[in-house]
DNA sequence: ATGATACATATCATCCTACAACTACCTTCG
DNA sequence: CGAAGGTAGTTGTAGGATGATATGTATCAT
């Protein structure tokens, strides 16, 4: 846990500042796909930072495929549709209103894949979230503990779909969502009385079990709507009030 | 479009190739989170590479959430679900099972995301997405430029969601599999016969201009599993023969 | 003997210089 | 006027040097 909390509160290095300020001056629509970049050199000057620094931090621009670099010539922006990784930025996720997007999001992925988990699950599947779930009774307070037993339960619901982009996807935004309730917890400290609802896992765990698609999938957006709003979001889905 | 194909047939850099190499050992178990990687001198010295190229391929991975680097001490790999950034192996992608999956997720994202655009569009929206429509319409083959504007009119849909995580994602999976069919091409030159439906986006653009979901979804749903199945994947999903 | 302090070591973080590889542009020569 | 070649600029790679930080060890006072 030691570990979690170290990576949340990453120390900003060098590299990653500068690519933090190239990565907003192109998403704020200043460097326009197919501008070319500053040179290097002209780079380090500005940030007064070493060419090295500058290298890394245009390594993992290029690596996201959010720049091109070509020997001989220079750096230049690449069209949105071309990144080759999905990023989401801390700064982002402090706000609010993102926040509600993400649970957005995550409604659309966990709802439909409870579905898939639900055809799909075997003996094994079952086991593990099990196991998470008996975890997660445990304590009845927003603990550490606690939330990391409620995101693997997710996680092993998403694994139950036998498909592994589903499951990467979903604990990544799960784990977006995590960083951005951590950070409403520090700036409003009220969030700290909000409890894990079990009874509402119970109830995606039991359609898993039946093997019923239609009641999984009604149960997790249940669990999802009810989450979101236990953290102070509104979730406005049309398929939550039955657009069936 | 010159561009694009650069960037699919980027050069291997000596840095891409370190990371990579760690990144799959690291992927398939051989360095297990917790796990402490050799100093950067022992990799320059393994790889028969500069100290420079190796901390650019490790900044990458530190970037992605993938390992974590302390000062004076070494980088360890961190767990699965703490990754910063969704990576797809373009690898990977040339099989064609992956495909599937592929297809299978950016189901469930963009059929129900197609539910929440009919009911959020507005005018401007609603003219994007038909600029697209008719840039597809000119050509009935699956050339460049009418998979450019189908792919166009994905993202135009996803965007009037008015949720930007939805269009990222979207985007993203679109891509991917843009690259996925690419790769099958060239191997199996059978597929260049594969047509764009026309008719199935039009059924889209209409059920959005009516504002109406639930027929979004489905015109959504259906047209995904038809472009799956016209490049050679069946798509099993539950919710494709009525689970409503 | 024990505990705390200081030192040595290992490792990452940053900086610096140099050269190689590549490209665009300009110059020069036929 | 055209083409070959040279030159400057930029990224790619190499290697070393120094600073910052954590770990382990040795020394010393109590």
């Amino acid at each position: 846990m030691k570990q979690r909390l170290a990576a949340i509160g990453t120390v900003e290095t060098l590299p990653h500042r500068v690519a933090a300020f190239l990565s907003r001056e192109i998403e704020s629509g200043e460097l326009n796909p197919g501008a070319r970049l500053p040179t290097e050199q002209e780079l380090s000057e500005k940030f007064g930072v070493s060419r090295n620094v500058v290298r890394e931090a245009i390594a993992q621009l290029r690596a996201d495929g959010v720049i091109e670099a070509r020997q001989g010539i220079g750096a230049f922006v690449l069209a949105p549709e071309q990144r080759a990784a999905i990023r989401i930025d801390r700064e982002a996720l402090k706000d609010t209103h993102n926040m509600e997007r993400l649970f957005e999001l995550r409604c659309i992925l966990e709802a439909e894949s409870a579905a898939l988990a639900a055809a799909r699950r075997n003996r094994e599947h079952l086991d593990s979230i099990k196991a998470a779930l008996d975890r997660m009774g445990g304590e009845e307070r927003w603990e550490e503990g606690s939330i990391d037993a409620d995101l693997l339960f997710h996680r092993e619901i998403a694994r139950a779909t036998g498909n592994n982009y589903i499951h990467t996807f979903i604990s990544f935004v799960c784990e977006q969502i995590r960083h951005s309730i951590h950070y409403a917890r520090m700036t409003n400290p009220l969030h700290d009385l909000v409890e894990i609802n079990v009874g509402e896992h119970v109830r995606i765990y039991d359609a898993l079990v039946a093997g019923d698609p239609a009641a999984s999938e009604a149960a997790m957006r249940a669990h999802i709507v009810g989450a979101a709003n236990r953290v102070g979001v509104k979730l406005p889905l049309p398929k939550a009030n039955g657009a069936k």
